[in-house]
DNA sequence: GTTACCGGGTTCTGCCATGTAG
DNA sequence: CTACATGGCAGAACCCGGTAAC
């Protein structure tokens, strides 16, 4: 198969981002004199240390002491932004204030991405206009902005983010599916645009190499299976689907089914991660005298195996066969695996209190929601098995 | 009516490195 | 040279319930 030639040629060539022309002004607005009314040389109760210049603005730092902005972890984050002779600091508070953000969410906004104060009346409303235009409430958008402020202002420019939205739309995803990715991977949506283009042609390329014929509507599936895959890098996402290729020596088919369904979930590993947890599952399964056959049925069966940390991996398979459960039914049903250790331990040991035979019943009562196992419980008990 | 299959929900930010515009 | 914009990275589960299939 050509995949990995494929593959190859969507290494970042020089990933030119054709930044458009944003007619967007991004100064500061007029309305912050105030800056200057206070002259006050005197207190330096408001700690200036550690930068030797000593030309920053010292009536800024004092406005967001005030306020309550952690004045010391916002200069070590951007100190650049300090240096400025004109920022818009109230005309920031002010606007987030109005889309009903505390006094303290805005503090720590402006605390963890400083920058923030940078942003004009005018490009604080556009950027939030789009935002809106996939969320349902400023409150959606404000909880958002107060977990990830970053994500929010990282970037001025609004036409970027415009043309996201487009492009993401134009893929066929879906509003609903918007609203996930936003949600969930705010930074998606700063990304340039090439950026999120280049990761999406790298699914379809991965698509045509295997010989799949939609392949916008594969890279659909895949992103709305993992909504973080458009923020990592595609050398990660390729390293893992050519490991996965590789390492499970995939028919066509089975990785283009694979990857559309759970396998998608664990493509935004970290590489190594991925490799290591491979390797420690088999390492594992060989000592329980399985082949490299049995793993890789295993994987096929539930890819978000790869996930599970090699110690918290082990642990799960220890306690299932100290259970008495053989592993020929784990790798049928490795998603019991899904659990964490305290569950299954605690349901193996009401189980055996029943006696309950997982030869003879199968292993998929402990693969239950917990409302489902209880009443599961009491009919067993009812039953007297 | 049970079981099997499947997909969804939560949450994943905060820092550093690099290229570039001014 | 500096500040800004942007790319990239580490870290790594557990659970719920709708509904199709039997």
């Amino acid at each position: 198969m050509a995949l990995r030639q494929i593959l190859f040629l969507l290494r970042p060539h020089g990933s030119r981002i054709s930044r458009s022309v944003t007619v967007f002004k991004c100064f500061s607005t007029t309305k912050t004199d105030y800056n200057e009314t206070e002259t006050d040389f005197s207190g330096d109760k408001t700690d200036s240390s550690s930068h030797g210049s000593g030309s920053e603005n010292k009536s800024l730092l004092e406005n967001l002491s005030v306020l309550g902005v952690d004045v010391q972890m916002a200069q070590r984050r951007q100190p650049g932004v300090f240096r400025k002779i004109q920022t818009n600091e109230q005309g920031l508070i002010d606007f987030l204030e109005q889309k009903g953000a505390s006094l303290d969410i805005i503090a720590s906004i402006i605390s963890r991405f400083p920058r923030a104060i940078t942003r004009s009346e005018e490009h604080l409303e556009e950027r939030w206009r789009l935002w809106r235009s996939i969320f349902n409430s400023d409150a959606e958008v404000v909880k958002i902005l107060n977990r990830s402020p970053e994500s929010f202002f990282r970037s001025s420019d609004n036409g970027n983010l415009e043309k996201n939205i487009h492009y993401l739309s134009s893929l066929g995803i879906k509003p609903k599916d918007l609203h996930r990715l936003l949600t969930m991977a705010p930074r998606i949506f700063s990304n340039s645009l090439a950026l999120n283009r280049t990761m999406v042609e790298l699914l379809e390329n991965v698509c045509m190499s295997l010989g799949g014929t939609d392949s916008e509507k594969f890279a659909r599936t895949v992103i709305s299976r993992n909504v973080y895959i458009l923020i990592r890098s595609t050398k990660r996402v390729r390293s893992n689907i050519e490991f996965l290729l590789s390492a499970l020596e995939l028919s066509d088919e089975e990785a283009l089914k694979l990857l559309q369904s759970h396998g998608a979930k664990i493509l935004d590993l970290s590489h190594e991660n991925m490799k290591t947890n491979f390797r420690n599952l088999q390492l594992k399964l060989k000592s329980l005298g399985c082949s490299q056959v049995q793993a890789r049925e295993l994987i096929l069966n539930y890819a978000p195996i790869l996930f599970v940390s090699s110690d918290t991996l082990n642990q799960k398979l220890d306690c299932l066969i100290e259970g008495g459960i053989d592993i020929r039914r784990i790798i049928e049903k490795p998603k019991v695996l899904d659990y964490s250790v305290t569950t299954l331990k605690q349901r193996l040991q009401d189980l055996h209190q029943l006696g309950y035979n997982f030869k003879v019943n199968g292993i998929s009562v402990l693969d239950l929601s917990s409302k489902r196992f209880k009443c599961k419980m009491e009919k067993l008990r009812e039953l007297g098995v």
